[in-house]
DNA sequence: AATACTACTGCAAACTGTTTGCATTAAAGT
DNA sequence: ACTTTAATGCAAACAGTTTGCAGTAGTATT
């Protein structure tokens, strides 16, 4: 029932709970840590070094953001991404998204808060909170003659 | 190759590029002109008098979208939502949307065009669109203990 | 250090929304 | 009425995600 002094946060915070550190939770977040902007689960999984089981994965992502952790962004393609909760000044923020070769441009700032709260109120909505994604062409690829491609190798 | 005068705006705009105006297609048109928020592909399907296959309707709103007859959400559930263009003062809108009961709340103006041109200048991005979506908990959900239920039966 | 408990993992199978290939049907122009 | 070919229905394929289950490995206890 003693509970040691922990060793880190994650320890602390997955052991309320009775949840566990596992090597794999490590590491996934390692690779997190690792990239600066959002990722899917299977370039996760990709990035990892010692296999870890795609399942695992989703199961964890989804503890992960749970525990706060991780958040999600959604692309609009259906496809989930997650990003290190702390990496940016507000872990609530906003994409830029390149829809040619999916080039991402962190937006740190949220601007509609007050918005938010005005229709929140407006409505009689509680907790509300929101989704918002901008979408365009990044510079390299305004010329009419560029063909899609990737920037990043990892395609984070 | 002469052009007859057409029926309607439908035709006009399908015929142009070698396009047909099918039944399917009108009764697609028909469903959603009666349903005031988004539909996804299935509701649209069940919602049908005359039976129309499942892939019809995929292949129906992809071109419906292109053609501009419809406006194609995303409520971050992974699933494709289209409402009837022309339904509100502006086809571009977003949508405030209840986490427990799925109501849906129309917000006819978007009030980021300012802020959305300040980021695509500042990041050198062209042709920048956005998506947003609010989520919360609408008045009837507040309460503590409401169990999730539909407000719609269409549950568009 | 050994033991017991049970959360977690890997694997495969299931599931959902969506797309696609192909033979048949039906719009549209003649 | 006849021809052309886009559109349909059906089934199969597909991608992302979830789930059931037997075996594995954190964690607390002895």
């Amino acid at each position: 029932m003693k509970k040691k002094p922990s060793a880190d946060e994650l320890t602390d915070r997955l052991r309320d709970g009775e949840r566990r550190v596992t090597g794999q939770r490590r590491a996934i977040l390692g690779v997190l840590s690792r990239h600066p902007h959002p990722m899917t689960n299977k370039q996760i999984h990709a990035a990892l070094t010692d296999a870890c089981d795609l399942a695992t994965i989703y199961r964890s992502m989804k503890l992960l953001e749970e525990k706060g952790f991780v958040e999600r962004f959604d692309f609009g393609d259906g496809v989930a991404r997650f990003e290190l909760a702390g990496h940016h000044s507000n872990d609530h923020h906003h994409h830029l998204i390149c829809r040619n070769c999916d080039d991402v441009v962190e937006i740190e700032e949220c601007f509609i808060a007050e918005l938010q709260q005005k229709l929140a109120q407006q409505h009689g909505y509680a907790e509300v909170t929101h989704k918002l994604e901008f979408f365009g062409l990044c510079p390299d690829c305004q010329s009419p003659g560029v063909n899609r491609r990737k920037k990043r190798s990892c395609g984070c």
